[in-house]
DNA sequence: ATGTCATCTTAGAGATGA
């Protein structure tokens, strides 16, 4: 069974690179954020949740295995940055955890609750079934996860309080399945568009794949060339292939 | 280390966000 998660940056704009992606990966359940419309596209052989209120934000679930028990609501934060589903044998969850902007925006301490309401939300599941979470977090976990940590001080992404959120994700029973590079020995998944950050490398490791033990990992990796050519998203897909036992 | 990209407003460049 393959799982992908992907930030698209606008499944509208996305379209044209989105469609034959789906053709040659041929996933099975797709994770998208930054949808940024209303109303997702249909796409044939797929059904889809979709949380998305129109400019920003914006998630969805694709799946070709199935699609219940669809819940588009995270308690208390009216963004559409959370869908959840269950995708045949494994529970699916795409989040698009806020950005935090700056230290000093009230956009920052929204990210810390939004976390954190996160991370309540899994008490409602067993560590012991077959559940995914994944998604763009918006958090670097390690020094080793952004291109020059130097170049973070006073920044989002890689304080204490940040990474401490995510060890509560994963401390709940999770395991953040790392995939492997599409370059170099660090597995970035995102590049600004800017500056020529691709090109030199220079990104960051902040779309994560978090799954159960009972999910068995076979393989992961990033999926770089399709951050390549024309109109890319700035987000690289994760693609995960994976077995849940009988 | 901000050089791009996407969207919306409301008619064409600016604001916003990432």
């Amino acid at each position: 069974m393959r799982l992908a998660t992907w930030n698209v940056n606008s499944i509208g704009a996305r379209l044209p690179r989105f469609l034959p992606w789906l053709e040659e990966m041929s996933p099975d359940v797709v994770a998208v954020q930054e949808t940024k419309t209303a109303s997702f596209p249909v796409i044939p052989g797929y059904e889809v949740a979709h949380a998305g209120d129109g400019r920003w934000n914006g998630v969805a679930i694709l799946s070709r295995i199935g699609l219940t028990d669809v819940d588009l609501v995270h308690e208390g934060h009216p963004e559409t940055r959370l869908v959840s589903a269950q995708c045949g044998p494994i529970h699916v969850t795409s989040a698009y955890v806020p950005n935090g902007r700056s230290l000093d925006d009230p956009h920052y301490p929204y990210k810390l609750e939004w976390l954190a309401e996160l991370r309540r939300r899994l008490d409602r599941f067993s560590g012991a079934q077959p559940l995914v979470l994944m998604g763009d977090f918006n958090v670097a976990r390690t020094d080793d996860d952004v291109w020059d940590i130097k170049a973070f001080r006073d920044s989002t992404h890689v304080t204490p309080a940040e990474r401490q959120a995510m060890d509560e994700l994963i401390d709940w029973g999770l395991v953040d399945v790392v995939p492997r590079p599409g370059k170099g020995d660090r597995p970035f998944t995102y590049w600004d568009y800017r500056a020529g950050m691709f090109h030199k490398d220079l990104g960051m490791r902040i779309d994560y794949v978090l799954a159960t033990p009972a999910v068995v990992v076979k393989d992961a990796w990033v999926d770089r060339p399709t951050r390549k050519g024309t109109g890319p998203s700035d987000h690289a897909p994760v693609i995960v292939d994976v077995e849940v036992g009988p």
